[in-house]
This record gives structure tokens, sequence and C-alpha cells, in this order.
DNA sequence: ACAGTTTCCCGTAAATGC
DNA sequence: TGCATTTACGGGAAACTG
């Protein structure tokens, strides 16, 4: 009869940061004929609170108002909440969230109520949001995420707050199509087969060939990748940020290959021209890219170089196209020279990224203009040998999900957090 | 009777950042030879509220306490608030700061009371804080500390709330001890005697020679230098910060000129050997340092460059010292060299930066290290021409300046607000 | 339109809790 | 002690407000 919907803020619904302010819609579906008198919305946060041990929190603004007509549509009623959470404190001891869960795998709700009259019957109207994550630092962000997505993806229900009790385990095909539709969704270019299976593999060994392997919870959010101190989606999630903050354009002209394996790489380079070079992310820290070059040396063998991985700290000084423009190699003390000819398979550099560099001439005029330049030093020793891989197919292009949409419907148009984006 | 005092935090005091806590701690000074009971004391922001229109504040934490025996003295009562500032809400229009004063030139207090019976007696003990400002972001750190600085440097009246109704002039002499103060406090060495020349000359003109030349308040802080979007004492405080994030170790080994008019430097430079170079903060961009270096042309001429000055950003992303080991220049594209050889007056480059440097080799293994190297790129017609100037002195040692602790001395102890400094 | 001021909130660091 | 979580607040930017 009544049900929360309309969208309002794009990016990561469903997620609450305590002491920041998020919105809520609230509209109602059926017209009422007769509404003389103001139709007031209650909102209660866990107002049936269930059983288990979960921190406890309280809207802090007024959780009253009352439901106005909509301006653009045909008269329905709506309400918009503005407001701000915050965690009760514990008087006694018994602290929320205990044991088992994490906090970001805690679920919570938003509950609305409106009650009015008519012609002497008493109609009492009620609903409630999809299940919500509360943190209280950004930094807490990629593991609600994780949450959000893994509920959403795996059961319809609409308030199964139990839910990470028994995380229930996910098909490597619905997710692989989740995190496409990540990249999709917040760098604006998907994933495709190739990347796809590398991530695959990644999470779960040799199986990925198998038809469809299932992944559990824990193996995507929670236990760390062996010898790695940090999950996959961690790590997946921290790609998309620096994607996000530092690579959008090259991302978008699919120049970064991103998710490639070591040995698929010199697989794909063994056969290639000297100097070609492809993007590939960092496995081993978190938020990285590097570039792995090959070249030939003196006595004919095939020579393959990977740069420390530029991270955004780096970034925020150099852009990435820059870097590929300026980068250069001193070998033993002479010469400076970029090793970087062509993007993979063969585009020559600066065909590929020249519409991206950034012309820095910076005419303050007294002062001679001074940039950057990422420089490697070597020794001429350095080499490598390539392993035998099987042979990689030409890119594609990325699917579409619009599959999860229908499931986030709720979500996204109803519950969102303003630490969205930090617009730049 | 009772007096405020004691230190708590070191940097910025007398300055309450809205929403951010502070502290104060007030001590009884006579010893209360029977106290059987509880003394408190209550805190008030503002009490006898001047009749100029300020903005209005008051205290989010409890505003009691009782005070305790200070564990390292003798037996002297003392207390300590930990307080939250929040801005009262205007009803009816009346908006708090109107017209003349900016809200870092407005004066507040904090009043502290109790009330005790001795003997039948009743004794009422009041006290107050020097003069504060109340600031609601960190960006008016700068000015609220001039405030502070020009309130303490011209008078010794405890509560002049109306100081800058019609602030009084500063003597220059007074003003530079001040000035040099900031610095040895701040930076951990203060200004000498020809750094010292060069500010007076920029804040007075030809003045600056006169025997003691007054500097009005708007010259310091609020009117801008000719020709710049900033004043005086934001250009000199965007230093001090610079310094204070990314040029601590070369400041204090006294490697930074800093402070040179560009006639000055040219003077200096001239009758210097080729690649000697000198260190001098930007006087045209907020918190920018650059180098000057001089070499001789084909045809013996003597010619002078400066880099583009370097910004908290490019800083961050490199040191300074690594900048000046790394800085090269390429002429037509060919060969890089390093112009840089000796800091002025005479000393090698390595010898002065070389303790500074950051070996950062960085073996990640798999990867090649790489790193940033500031480059500039010129045509070699680049050419400009010294003019005469009179010749300088040798650097001095800055003097002391213990003068100001005195006056500051309820200040510093007493009221002051974790904005400091971001420790790393 | 605009400048002075405040609010908002991310992201890092420190503090706290368990 | 170490890890998980929250708090603190600087700093950049947006929002506010005359």
């Amino acid at each position: 009869e009544k049900q929360p919907c309309m969208p309002t803020h794009p990016q990561k619904p469903l997620i609450i940061k305590t002491g920041v302010q998020f919105t809520t819609k609230v509209r109602l579906l059926v017209k009422l004929p007769e509404v003389d008198y103001q139709l007031k919305v209650k909102t209660t946060f866990d107002k049936d609170l269930p059983p288990g041990r979960v921190r406890q929190f309280f809207i802090l603004t007024n959780n009253t108002k009352v439901m106005d007509i909509e301006d653009y549509s045909n008269g329905c009623l709506s309400v918009e909440f503005r407001h701000l959470l915050k965690e009760k404190k514990y008087i006694n001891g018994t602290k929320g969230n205990e044991g088992l869960l994490s906090v970001t795998e805690e679920l919570h709700s938003l509950s609305f109520e409106a009650c009015f009259t008519v012609q002497g019957l008493t109609i009492d109207l009620e609903t409630c949001s999809l299940p919500l994550v509360v943190i209280s630092n950004v930094s807490q962000l990629p593991g609600g995420w994780a949450s959000v997505m893994w509920y959403n993806l795996l059961t319809d229900e609409p308030r199964n707050l139990a839910f990470f009790g028994n995380p229930p385990r996910a098909g490597w095909t619905q997710l692989s199509e989740v995190l496409s539709w990540q990249f999709s969704t917040f760098a604006g270019r998907g994933l495709n087969k190739e990347q796809l299976a590398m991530l695959g593999e990644k999470l779960l060994g040799q199986h990925a060939s198998c038809s469809d392997y299932q992944v559990s919870w824990s193996k995507f959010a929670k236990e760390n990748i062996p010898g790695k101190p940090f999950s996959f989606w961690m790590w997946l999630d921290s790609i998309l940020e620096l994607i996000k903050k530092h690579l959008l354009p090259v991302w978008n002209e699919n120049y970064i290959m991103g998710f490639v394996s070591k040995e698929m790489e010199r697989v794909l380079l063994k056969a290639r021209e000297p100097g070609t070079f492809l993007l590939r992310f960092s496995e081993s820290h978190l938020g990285g890219i590097t570039f792995t070059w090959v070249e030939h040396g003196e006595n004919g063998d095939v020579k393959f170089n990977s740069v420390e991985p530029y991270t955004k700290n780096r970034l925020s000084a150099l852009p990435f196209a820059d870097i590929i423009r300026d980068y250069k190699v001193i070998t033993d003390g002479v010469v400076p020279e970029n090793p970087l000819k062509f993007l993979y398979p063969d585009i020559p550099k600066d065909e590929a990224f020249g519409r991206l560099y950034n012309s820095q001439p910076s005419k303050v005029h007294p002062y001679i203009p001074s940039t950057l330049i990422p420089i490697s030093e070597m020794r001429s020793s350095a080499s490598s040998t390539p392993r035998s891989c099987p042979s990689p197919e030409p890119p594609m292009t990325p699917g579409e999900f619009d599959m999860l949409s229908e499931n986030l419907c709720f979500d996204i148009d109803t519950v969102s957090s303003n630490h969205n984006e930090k617009q730049t």
C-alpha cells in the first residue's frame, strides 16, 4: 500500500555512517481520495530490534514529517527525511556487536509508519527498508558495500536481518556479473571475460574452470588472500577506488588490461615488439598499478620489466598518462630512455594516450617551469625468464547487468548517506 | 586570588574552534586552610557580553567541575575543563558579527567562578581568560593567530575586548621580534637581520630604513599586498606552514635564505661560481619555495634562473632535499644536467644536503624501483640581466624572544584548542 | 553576484574497547 | 597484547547568508 521508492542519491545506498546525514524518501502508492488533514509519517530505526546482539542506534533529528504532494508526479504523496544516526551508549557492560559478526555484517532497518482515518475506518500503514549497514568511518565502507552486494545478490527476502549469521555461497557466474557491474557502475566500464577469468582464478584457484564453483562469503570478503594482509574484495575495491580517483579516462578507453596474471602477461608480451607494454593492477599491494614491458637482450633473449606500482599518492602528484609519457630508464647512468613504445598489442603509445596527456606549460613568467618525471635506475644485468601459458583471446566488451537494479530498487532510491563520493 | 595558569597544550592558544574540544585549567593560588567540602568551579563563555554585535556561543559540555589537589604541586587546588563550543543560532535576524570587524577580530572570553564559605564568611572568586578568538574552520586560524599576536604585542590590558575596534600600530622593531619568534617557536629557528630587513621592506617599502616605522594592523593582516590576493601575514604564515610540514630540517640547518628580494639575490649570486644557488620563498604565491642559480653564458655574461616554486602538493610527493639532489635541466633535449652545485655562498651541494637526502631503494622485489625526478626543459636562449644592488652581510644567528612569554603566560597555559598541529 | 563565514564530510591518525 | 571499532579533527569544498 505504501512503498518507499525513487532515487535521491546515486552511489552507495543502504550504508549509513553515524554522524553523517542521510536521506530517505517514502511514497504513498495509492491515491487517497479524501485526505483533508495532514498525513504524518514517523521514522524509527530498528523498530523491531532482532534478538541478536547488535549495536543500537537512534535518529538524532526529528523523525516525524508530513507527506506532501510530489511536484512532478500525478498527485502522489511523498516525504523525504534527512536524518542523522548516532550510536547509543551502553551503560551496563553489554556492548552491542559481540563475537561472530563484524559491524559491517550487522543488518539494521528503518521503519516508516503512518496512520489515518477514512470514513471512520482507521488504517495503519507501515513499511520498512531493505537491510542497512551502519558504519562509523568511511574506512568501513568497502566492507559494508560487500555486505550489501552479497545480500542483494543472494536473497530476495526483503528483511532477513540474520542473513550473515549463515550467509549462503554465491555461484561464480552470478558473482562475476556483480563484480563487472561494480566496475561499470562506478568506473564506467565493466570487466571483460579475460579479466573476470583472472579474478575467478585468483578467488578459486583451479576450480575456476569448473562449471560454476560456489564462492563463500568468507572467501570473498572476510578471510585474507593467502600470503596477503587483505581479502579479495578489499583488494578489488582498492583498485576500483584507484580507478575512480586517478585512472578514469585511461580505464574507459579500455587501455588498462588490469587483471592479468604475471604468467599470462608474459605470454602476451613475449611475441610482441620490444617496447610493447601493458598496464596491470598490483596483486601484492592495495590500489596499485604497474606497467610491464618487453625488451630483447643483446643475445636475443626476451626480458620483462615491471615498474614499482603507482599508488594514489604518486598518482596525485603526477597523472598516470603523464607517467607513461615521461617514464625513463637510466641504464648504467647514461642516456635516459623511455622504454614504453606500444600499448599491447601494438598501439603506438602516443596514439593511445596522446589525448590524455596533460600539457603543463605553467607559464608563471619569471620562473622556469618544472615537472616531475618518473625514473628508474637499472644496472644492465636485469633479466627474467618467461614461462609458457595458454594463449589469450582478444578483449571483449563487458556484459550488461541490469538484472540487479530490480533487486536494488528500493535500496538505491531510498537510503543513501552522503559519504558517497567526494567530487573533485 | 584565583588565577588560571599552567600549560596543557603547546601550539596556538587563545583560539577556539567551534565543535572541537579545547581545554582550560584553573588553579587556586592561595591555600585554603579548611575546605572540608568540594570547591566547585563554573565556566561561562562571554559572561559579561560586551555591547558590540558579536556572535554568541555556548559551552556544550557540562561547565561545572570540582577542584582537585594537583598531584605534582604542594597541595594547590586546580581543575581542568574539556569543553566544546557551539555558536548560538539567531532566531530573529540579528546575526552576530556585523560590518566592521571580521570574526577573527572579534574577541571573547571565558569566565571562571567559585564560591565558598569560611567561618561564616562567603567569598566569591572570579577570574577570566585573556581575549579569545573563535573560529569555525582551520582556514581561519592564521587570521585568528594574527589577532592574538597583535593583541599581546600591543597591550597589557587583560581584557580589552574592543581592542580591534581601533587597533594600535606596532613599531617595526617590536613586530619584527614577534615575527622572528614565530619562526623560532614553530619552525625551530628564528629570522636573522637580513631576512627581517627584507620583510620590513616588503611591509613598509622604503620606510623600513627609518628609525622605527609604525605598522598598522590593516597593513599587517587585513589589506592585501599591492597586486597580490593575500595580506602580508597570510603570505608569511603560509611560508611558516610550508616549513613546518616540508622543510623543517633544511630550515633548521639554516640552508634556506628564504627572505631575499630578487634584486639582492642577484647581487649575491653574481659574484659566485657558476652553479651557486640559494633557496628563496615565493613572493607571488602562497607557500612556495624556489631555488635560483647562477650560470655563465658562452659569451661570459651572467644568467640567473629560478625554478617554478614548489608548493606543498609537489613537496609531499618528493621531499625538498631530494628535489635539490635530483633536479635536472634538459637544454634543447639533450643530456640532462643538475645545475645546482654550490649552496650560497660556496658549500658543495652534497655536503650541505647529503644527510637530508632520502635514500629510497624500495626493494619490492619483482619490481623495478621508480622515483620522481624534477625536470625543467629549456631552450638555450633563456637569459636575464642582473641589476646592481647594495652588498649583503653574512648571516647572523636569530635573536631570542622570551619577552613575549610573559605576556602570553596566561594564554598559552589556559586555553588551547586541539586544532594545534597534526602530528605525523 | 559575491565575499566572508560556516557547514559538511572524507580520510588519516589516534584513542578506545574487547 | 593485538585487532576491531570509534573518535577526533585537519583540510578542501560546498553551502549558506546577508
